[in-house]
DNA sequence: GTCTGAATAGTCATAACTGACTATACGGGT
DNA sequence: ACCCGTATAGTCAGTTATGACTATTCAGAC
């Protein structure tokens, strides 16, 4: 008899629509326009996909789903995020800062939510996601040899010190005196960490 | 009446197994080997995608398969580029070049094979490609508002600008007045870029 | 000789993804 | 009033991807 484990969703993808929930409600064809307007450099997700992702996400209890109606538009599914799902966001988030998978741009979607953190324990998880870049930087130096057309070995060398670079001054930022505190004007509403999608009719 | 056009195989994945093969003739198992061990931070193809897109390639008429026998050892399929796969290949390779897709790694792969077309085109499509990249980072810095906790933006921008750096330098090689000519030592046969896989018994 | 572990070379049932499609609402032109 | 284009909000059939599984060969231990 086989045992199917089931394939777990994308984590980036779940960690993705997860952080988006807690900053914001929304309904699915938002939360698609979103990612496919602004995120668009890091994943090309599709809508169809999109609609399955919240299925799973609401079947795991992460997220409910409420039918709301403004005027006389067709109704809506509206996604909001659950305790459960925020303690599963909370562990997407720490798992995904820790590595650093490097074949998708998508992977490295934790770091849109490093506020979720405290600074010090986002500190400690990047000095884990350091060491394992610093570890892929070494293993592609190794094979890399000069003297063949090897572009494809310069070019991830030359991208993974880059990211490293990257990740150094963030630590820095960090664990400074005075921690990076990004001061939203005085509203104390939240806000999601982009313009959302415009909603016009209310 | 639905219209199911044909999905096309990611065009990345063609491209790599195209110019895997027109170095070296390769059975499956492999040529996902290699893949798995060198190019790991390119693609996390599976084995069972890697045989899938084999006889798509072969359907397609871009590759031949050829039942081969070592020893005792169970039968292989070795595969070789066709010339109908040349062809396939050089028009990928230049749509690769010429655009920068940017949400995952393996996208680059075209940069693997540069030395398939001659210096002064491969400037041109990198021409292009450059384009592409800039108007990306023009886009990436207009959306980032640093007063937000905006990090996979300013993560982007930074990669970006790291991507535009070293395609610069890349072309001021292809560029100048002696070309790069990877200097291969005097074997004469043809070679995969990195070390193939290892090949004990013959 | 025969057991054990590792390498080789796949296959298949099932889950995941997406191109094409459906359908309602609204604003503006005529 | 009616038509047209755009935005909204999805669904589904058909394709793609993969975890688990099967099976043979070989080297070395005992």
């Amino acid at each position: 008899m086989t045992i199917q484990t089931m394939r777990r969703p994308d984590p980036a993808h779940a960690l993705l629509f997860l952080g988006l929930l807690r900053q914001q409600r929304m309904h699915g064809y938002q939360l698609h326009e979103f990612i496919d307007r602004d995120l668009a450099s890091c994943t090309d997700m599709k809508r169809p996909t999109a609609y399955l992702l919240l299925d799973r996400l609401a079947r795991a209890g992460w997220i409910t789903r409420r039918t709301e109606r403004s005027g006389r538009r067709p109704a809506r599914q509206v996604y909001r995020l659950t305790p459960a799902g925020e303690t599963e966001f909370q562990r997407l988030l720490r798992e995904n800062l820790s590595t650093h998978a490097a074949t998708r741009f998508r992977d490295d979607i934790g770091l849109a939510f490093i506020d979720a953190l405290p600074a010090r324990e986002a500190a400690t998880l990047l000095d884990a996601r350091r060491a394992s870049i610093a570890a892929r930087l070494e293993a592609a130096r190794a094979v890399a040899h000069p003297d063949e057309g090897q572009l494809v070995m310069d070019h991830l060398v030359h991208h993974l010190a880059a990211e490293l670079a990257w990740l150094d001054r963030l630590l820095a930022r960090l664990r400074a005196p005075r921690p990076p505190a990004p001061r939203r004007p005085r509203s104390t509403a939240s806000r999601p960490a982009t313009r959302p999608a415009k909603e016009r009719s209310s």
